[in-house]
DNA sequence: AGCAATCATGAAACCGCTTACTAATAATAT
DNA sequence: ATATTATTAGTAAGCGGTTTCATGATTGCT
């Protein structure tokens, strides 16, 4: 009934070897004749010989799985790094156990911590409020762990990213130098490190080189939907507003849609830039200008920085930065 | 230096019982004085002991982990699958091991075997060519193994997804009924069956009813991509088309927004109906119609159904059949 | 009080593999 | 030919749990 599984133990008997030797041929050991290694070869083929990775990484103490917790899957942003994280990943033969954390605390703390009893080799994190709490999350965990396009205010923690000030700022700069007075700034929760730290100071800083007075009505913080977008429309148009920098791209399709379908024309009466240069910025009329992030690079990298990490090697820099760029589509005069 | 692992034995010993006791308060087995699980309780808490999930997968035989095989982590279609199976999984204690095929076949084949190796509980597979190859493949696998989203000609394997044929013949005929006779059929490829067997089908099946014959010409096959859409935009007018329908939703915003560029009016003088009612629909503009799927449920769906055959609990039906809608949106007149 | 039935615990085998450490064989040097 | 050094291969001790089986402690019942 059930398919016998057939063990290394088989395959020694088989091949009149030790259980040893052939645990030696499997991982690739030199210290084997050839001619015993393919005496092994051939019984291991025979017998259609699979090593079981959890017997391995028992003993070995390596799983060769890491650990990817992703706030939300269904964001282009997070779901293109992961993309090219998984990329490098199976380059480097990892396993990823995906998890989503849905920005909820609480379960990116669980599930660190079940990660973690899954003996996973390393960790990378997505998400953008690196409490302390969760820093000792981190502690506990043998696995080394990497930030992917994501900030960690404190610089403790590995991180792969792009300079968020600097290109808020100039984005927010282009809209100032094309005479807009009052720009809107939206973004999600300003409990996030990203937008109260980063992004609202390229903003403040892009303000002040042109001075400009702060406007605090001119903050919006909402959920990272279209939905949420959308009706930010009618606010937007109440604040006086002319611009708006956005910090999500599907946020930002639904501000460009809501306002166009409450007539306002964009870009004539009002310009939209957004951040993350994922795909839905080709697909709304106007299309959409944006920062630009090397968004499969960042995952990519992220990556291979983690592999390094959990091989020891030295590191040059725990933090690495990647260009940024500005497109400028039709969102934008 | 290391921070040193403590292990069932430790706890053990602290407690003053033996390792089985605390196995047995660990996994929940009544079996135990309360005073003493009190005690290990206490201990656990103490030492701050974690049970290795790797050790306890090897010696049960039950990893808690299930495996995932999607396509394309950045398709929307996918994703929000993905969504739906996460939930469901994490509700039920189990892990994913995420991996993407990239559609490549030799790719899906080897991260089975891979998947397998790791001693998965389960697969769930999303993809649309299950081969006799890959048929093979599911079958070396103790884990069983459900198909989400996509179809198996050969109904073998259990499968969750809605009546494509139906689907698609509905929507075609809508198209049909406001007098368009020469309705393109666009999607990837065909040797993906749920094109070649399904999709078609239902498109032959509307046009036959109406009593419209079939053109060769009025296929177009390519890759889901926005660009892909894009780019079909003026093979379309050249077969004189006045409507089309497409089996994916960025294939179908290419489409729809290559046409617009190019001057022509949707839905006016063109319609568009898609396939997936993923988020995509709701922005573009005009906002596209289209067959509209519960994705989450898909997913969730699949999940619990693996968890039944997980447990070797009895099953209804093999395939569960989700209903699907049409939803007019402005694409279509 | 005496004996069976039930409950709580421990001892130890086992899950399938890795990896010292050791032994045997082959190669090289003297 | 013998001693010395490499190569190959085998032995066995874990890795950190689960689980069967046996045993001792309790409880229930007559």
């Amino acid at each position: 009934m059930d398919k016998q599984t057939v063990t290394i133990y088989d395959v020694a008997r088989e091949a009149a070897v030790s259980m040893a030797t052939v645990s030696r041929v499997v991982n690739g050991n030199p210290n084997v004749k050839p001619a015993t290694r393919q005496k092994v070869l051939d019984v291991i083929d025979q017998l259609d010989y699979r090593p079981n990775a959890v017997a391995r990484g028992l003993a070995s103490k390596k799983t060769t799985t890491i650990g990817v917790i992703i706030p939300d899957l269904t964001n282009s942003y997070f779901s293109e790094l992961a993309r090219g994280i998984d990329d490098v990943a199976m380059m480097y033969k990892y396993n990823i156990i995906l998890t989503s954390s849905d920005e909820n605390h609480d379960k990116e703390m669980q599930v660190i911590d079940n990660l973690s009893a899954k003996q996973v080799d390393g960790i990378i994190f997505m998400g953008n409020q690196i409490t302390d709490e969760l820093r000792t999350a981190f502690d506990r965990t043998h696995a080394p762990i990497v930030l992917a396009g994501s900030v960690d205010p404190k610089h403790q923690v590995p991180t792969v990213n792009i300079d968020y000030v600097a290109a808020v700022t100039e984005a927010v700069s282009n809209l100032i130098n094309r005479g807009n007075k009052r720009i809107a700034f939206v973004t999600g929760s300003m409990d996030e490190s990203i937008n109260r730290d980063y992004r609202l100071k390229g903003y403040k800083q892009a303000l002040s080189e042109a001075r400009i007075g702060f406007d605090d009505g001119l903050v919006f913080q909402t959920d990272y939907s279209y939905k949420a977008g959308y009706k930010l429309a009618k606010a937007l148009q109440d604040v006086k507003a002319t611009a708006a920098f956005v910090g999500d791209d599907e946020l930002a399709a639904g501000v460009l849609n809501g306002l166009t379908d409450a007539g306002i024309r964009v870009p004539e009466d009002f310009e939209v830039i957004t951040s993350n240069d994922t795909r839905f910025t080709e697909m709304t009329r106007p299309r959409m200008s944006s920062i630009t992030q090397p968004l499969y690079d960042i995952g990519a990298v992220s990556m291979r920085l983690l592999t390094k990490l959990m091989n020891n090697e030295s590191i040059n820099e725990q933090t690495v930065v990647l260009p940024y760029g500005l497109k400028k589509r039709t969102s934008t005069k």
